[in-house]
Formats: C-alpha cells, structure tokens, sequence
DNA sequence: CCTACCGATCGGTAGG
DNA sequence: CCTACCGATCGGTAGG
C-alpha cells in the first residue's frame, strides 16, 4: 500500500507548505508538457530554486509523480465509497459522481493529470498498484451502471461503453475551463450532466 | 503550408515503404509511451534497425511527429468538407462525423494520438499551424452544433459544451478497442452515438 | 539552498 | 545499414 514518505513524517510545517508547493508546480507542468519532457531544471526555474535543492523537498522526479497519482485514487475512490452508500437510484449516483469529475477538473490541475494522462509513467511495483485501484473505482462505477440498467433506468448496452464515454467526456474540461469564462462552473456542471444523461437531441 | 518533405519525392517505392514502417511503428510507440518517452533507439530497436539507421527513412524525430499530426489533420479536414456538403440536417451531419471519429479510432493508431495527446511536443512554427488546422475543424463542427440549436434539433446551451463533450466522449475507444472484443466496431459504432444523441437515460 | 560535478542517455552525424 | 562517436541534457549526489 501507498502511504506518505517517512521522511514527510519528519519535516516541519513550513517544510511541507513548501514540498506542496513544489508538487503543485510540477503538476501544472507534468500537464502543460507532460512528465517526461518536465525536466528537473524545468520545475526548479518554475519554483525560483536551483534543481539541486528540490531535492530537500522530494526524493525524486518519480516520487512526485507518485504522490500525485495516489493522492487523486484515494480522493475518487474515497468518493465513490460515499456514493455507494446513498439511498438515491443509479442515475442519482451517476449524476453526484459526474459531478465530483467535473468539479475536480475545474478546481484541481492535478486530479485529471493523474487519472488519465501520465499515471503510466509510473514505475513498477507502483504502476501495477495504481492500476489496481483504478480498476476497483471503474468496476464499482460500472457496477451503478449496470444496476441502473437492470432497473430500467439506463438504455441496455455493453457497460463499457457508457462507463468508458462518461469518463472521457469530461476530459476537455480541466484544459479549457479558466475560472474567468463566461460561464460558471455550476453551469458548467449543469448542462454537461444534462447532455451526457439526456443526449444533445432535442425531443 | 504542410507538403510532403523533399526527398521524400526522391526516395522509390520500397523505401517509401519502409518509411511508413518506420512511421506508423513510431506512432504506436508515441501511443504507448508518449513522444518525449520514447527514444529514437526505442524506435530502431521496434524495426529491427540501429538508431543511426533510421535516418535513411526520416530526417529526425520531429519529423515523424509533424507527419502523423498534419496527414491525419488533412484527413479530418477533408472529411468536414465532404459532411458540409451533405443535404441533410445538423443531427445527421453531427452522426457522420462522429462516425468517423469512432471508426478511425478503431482502426488507425496514429490518428486520436496525433489529434488528442502528442501534438503538443510539434516544433515552432509547425505547432502554430497546426493548431490553426485544429480550430479550423473546431470552428465547423461548432457551425453545425449551433446551425442544429437554430432548428431546435439540438438542446441549446453554450456551444462548446457539446462540441467538446462530443469530442472527448470517444476518446477512450482507441485505448479500448481491439478487434477480438465481443463487440464488432460498427456496433460500438452504434451503441455511442445512440448514447451521445439519446443520453444515457432511458425514458 | 548553492556550486560543482557525476554517469547515463538523448537526438543526431561522419564515414564507410 | 553499421560502427564509432559527438555535444547537450537528463536525474541526481557530494559537500558545504
């Protein structure tokens, strides 16, 4: 299992103000440039530091990388967890989980990063884990699915499909969302999830 | 403008097509690993040739990349020219393109890794101009969006909102699909658009 | 937190 | 199509 370095254990809160501010940093690269073409000097110039000293804060590239990744699982997977404990129908569970995507990509650089793009540059043991736990939130999102299905709630189909489209549709929203565009994120949120669960036709 | 590169005039019908080899090879390991992970000695090692031997087929590493992302922008361009021509209404021209968005996902490598992930590692000035290819086909797909909001065939909202929804919401298939999946590609092909113009929900 | 520096690997070239 | 090799850059360390 994951959890924080030991050496995090040991550092001061000013120290770790500081090591979040130089994960955060490497995040907003890792998803303008990607993390194999970030190099190390890349992110000491963004956090007004020689690359030497990064390493006071974080043991190495792939550390950060990592953390990021983790960090993000748990949040979905500790959200999904929630919702499995709802009363409400399957398209009621859906809708809260969309959500929580769409609010996290307009709030969060590092969340859609971590969960769909550079997570495979993850090394072993870690890239197996984070795979596991990916799987674990994709088959408990599929299993709402496939209930709503059974119910009448949702069309009939290959639950991969509307699993795998639900996923992706949201991926636009954390490149092109900036809090200063006409539209609200409420709003936002609003008329996606009533696309996704209605369709674009007009009846 | 984008042309084929010089000597590519030069070269005979073999070596032509050992350079698509070579290209198409490098497009699956840009895939997999992303451009900047994967090395030129990646590549050789994938055609069974020394590193230094892969220059007889391409002048560099960029510029494969700048081949894959221009030929598949012509391809989605021309393709939008012949759908703009059509007679019918935004709801089949929308169909159209999304169906081919959908088959060239299933069959062709190069393409959503050109269109989607990798172009953003392309070189000045070439990455300028193909972001204008890519608005440009933007640009039509929201015209038709919105001429399909003006005949109330479509829900109206914020025009970016479906167009990239749409374009996101089939993301996923070029990871996803193989051709011994239990599902054929023309009714994945189906079962998308259905639930890209229907919605999920079942009424 | 810096200067100085390491071995490894990168894209690419010379010459045959 | 290969061997041999180049300068640049990579992630990271030693020592202060």
């Amino acid at each position: 299992m994951f959890n924080h370095s030991l050496e995090t254990l040991f550092m001061s809160e000013a120290e770790k103000t500081k090591k979040q501010f130089v994960v955060e940093s490497a995040a907003r690269l890792f998803r303008d440039k990607g993390y194999s073409a970030t190099s190390m000097r890349d992110l000491a110039q963004a956090v007004d530091l020689k690359a030497s000293s990064l390493y006071n804060y974080i043991q190495s590239k792939s550390e950060i990388l990592r953390e990021i990744c983790f960090a993000n699982a748990h949040r979905f997977i500790e959200s999904m967890t929630q919702v499995e404990q709802l009363s409400g129908n399957a398209r009621e569970k859906i809708e809260v989980l969309l959500r929580l995507h769409i609010q996290v990509a307009t709030q969060d650089v590092t969340s859609v990063m971590a969960f769909n793009d550079e997570w495979r540059h993850l090394e072993e043991p870690f890239l197996s884990e984070f795979v596991a736990l990916r799987r674990d939130y994709e088959n408990r999102f599929r299993a709402i699915i496939e209930q709503g299905m059974r119910n009448g709630e949702f069309k009939v189909m290959d639950s991969s499909i509307p699993l795998f489209t639900l996923f992706s549709a949201v991926r636009w929203i954390h490149d092109w969302y900036k809090p200063n565009r006409s539209i609200t994120s409420a709003e936002l949120e609003n008329e996606v999830i009533r696309l996704l669960l209605e369709g674009i036709q007009e009846f």
